[in-house]
RNA sequence: GGUGGAGUGGCCGAGAGGCGAGGCAACGGCCUGCAAAGCCGUGUACACGGGUUCAAAUCCCGUCUCCACCUCCA
């Protein structure tokens, strides 16, 4: 197989060849766990798993790094308003991520380190980037170090964000906080009065915490080592973060990041998904509309991972439905030839995923087998009913969408109470059938209206009838 | 102002010089006792204005609109 991604520092889609055969490190820049999920940031965690799924099929060996900031000012600053301690709110952010990556199938990291397991490499980073002049303690007692920009020739080189060229803010404020250059990040936050006393580590310029950029920087070359593959993360973090990161590591001597991946974002209303512009959608809302955490995948890995999604709530039940057709005719089929092996992988879904991880061409060539198993399924063609299936899960397997995963069974007692709606629903179909042995089609249709009145969904196939749970009246 | 990116049929959404991706919706048909599910058929879409070419949604020039980043951000 042959990989193409586009690459940001490049601007290209350039041909993917890991540093190690048969082996690929990826860094995804998880969340600064400050506030509870929306899907939008469920959008990147779903499109690197399916990156990462091609991956292992492919026969690679995926050593997936997603971390988590768990300290950050908004952090704090929540801290001292609940009067709570900062990791309190962090960690509590941080599980509710994983319930949402676990409810929406994503896989789970290689290793998922946080920030501040991480103090110890940051200082030798920072020491290393102040011993070559790539960075300086503030003259200001502050505590701060800062990175410097401008002793550091390529910045700018992966967002095309020359430091001259950028709307710096308030041109005082920089020789206020004791920087050379306004465009210089902190490295290192000296501990200020008013801040909580735990969010601070001992370090050889006094007591404080990471700037935002350097905790990347730490955790990729503490798990990925000094050069790794592909770095992932949202098309917002390209500037400043990114950016910074690319800075202090290559300047740390670190060869860094071999291809750069940014996913678009999602909207809703003409603007990002942001906890502060309120615009958010989160997993309990798609629930109260009817959206089950399958369908929501499928509307999140549909559209290429490049492209702007525009939420909306009628495009969401939309693709609902495009997935609940696909998942009828793994269910019918199942129900008729059995759950069988995966088959083979379509040349053309392989080559759509190659080509920059094309999903949604990918979706249409799942459509197509789809359409063709349903032919066989209705032709009463077993042995093409379940080639179909084993291709159509084989695809869906891919893309983390296979109906049958037991990542998305509800609970333990779903089983259970099947068999014991099935049994109730057994006794009515038994008298529909009966009248319809006799003509009487109002008898019938009666039994059937009461049902679909209780939530049941009859329908007459050529091998008798089946039931599902639908929406009730 | 600077840096990236986008405008595709009623809707969503791929594609990127030449056979109408795919899905949703709609209409017609087949199947069905009727439904449901499914299948078949029906659309001369490519922001606008010029240009290049035998051929342009795709290339070039210009215009308009929108998004992201330049402040925390997936």
């Amino acid at each position: 197989m042959t990989l193409r991604l586009y690459d940001t520092a490049t601007r290209s889609v350039r041909d993917f060849v890991p540093m190690h055969a048969g082996r690929v490190g990826i860094y995804l820049c998880g969340l600064t766990v400050q506030s509870s999920p929306h899907i939008g940031h469920l959008r990147g965690g779903v499109n690197y798993d399916v990156l990462r799924r091609w991956l292992l099929r492919g026969g690679f060996q995926v050593d997936f790094i997603r971390n988590i900031t768990d300290v950050d000012d908004k952090i704090l600053t929540k801290a001292v308003e609940q009067d709570r301690p900062f990791w309190s709110i962090a960690y509590a952010n941080e599980v509710l991520l994983g319930a949402a990556y676990r409810s929406l199938n994503v896989l789970p990291p290689t290793y998922e380190p946080r920030a501040t397991g991480h103090i110890p490499e940051m200082h030798e980073l920072i020491k290393k980037l102040i011993a070559d002049g790539h960075a300086y303690v503030a003259e200001d007692g502050s505590g701060d170090v800062w990175f410097d920009v401008r002793s550091y020739r390529e910045y700018g080189d992966l967002s095309g964000q020359r430091p001259e060229a950028t709307q710096t803010q308030i041109a005082g404020e920089a020789a206020e906080r004791g920087k050379r250059d306004a465009n210089d990040f902190a490295l290192w936050k000296g501990v200020k009065p008013g801040e909580p006393a735990d969010a601070a580590w001992p370090s050889p310029w006094g007591p404080g915490r990471p700037g935002w950029h350097i905790e990347c920087s730490a955790m990729c070359w503490r798990y990925l080592g000094a050069e790794f593959d592909i770095h992932g993360g949202g098309l917002d973090l390209t500037f400043p973060h990114h950016e910074n990161e690319q800075a202090q590591s290559r300047a740390a001597g670190l060869p860094f990041v071999r291809y750069w991946v940014h996913h678009g974002l999602l909207n809703l209303g003409e603007a990002k998904m942001s906890k502060s512009l309120g615009n958010v959608v989160d997993l309990d809302h798609v629930a109260s509309i009817g959206i089950r955490p399958v369908e929501l995948r499928y509307y999140l890995v549909a559209p290429h991972y490049r492209s702007r999604i525009d939420y909306s709530a009628e495009s969401l039940r939309d693709s609902a439905v495009a997935y609940r057709r696909v998942e009828g005719f793994v269910r019918r089929a199942v129900e008729r030839v059995g759950v069988g092996p995966l088959g083979e992988l379509p040349v053309e879904f392989g080559a759509a995923l190659d080509d920059d991880l094309n999903t949604s061409a990918a979706v249409a060539v799942l459509h197509d087998t789809v359409r063709d198993g349903q032919i066989a399924l209705a032709g009463g063609d077993d042995a093409g009913t379940r080639a179909a299936l084993g291709v159509v899960r084989a695809m869906l397997d891919v893309l983390g969408l296979d109906p049958l995963d037991a990542a998305w069974s509800t609970n333990g007692q779903d089983g259970e109470l099947r068999s014991v709606v099935d049994s109730l629903v057994a006794l009515a179909l038994e008298q529909r059938a009966q009248a319809r042995s006799r003509k009487d089609w109002a008898a019938a249709d009666s039994v059937r209206d009461q049902l679909k009145h209780a939530g049941v969904v009859v329908e007459d196939t050529p091998h008798g009838p089946r039931w599902t749970i639908g929406e009730q009246d």
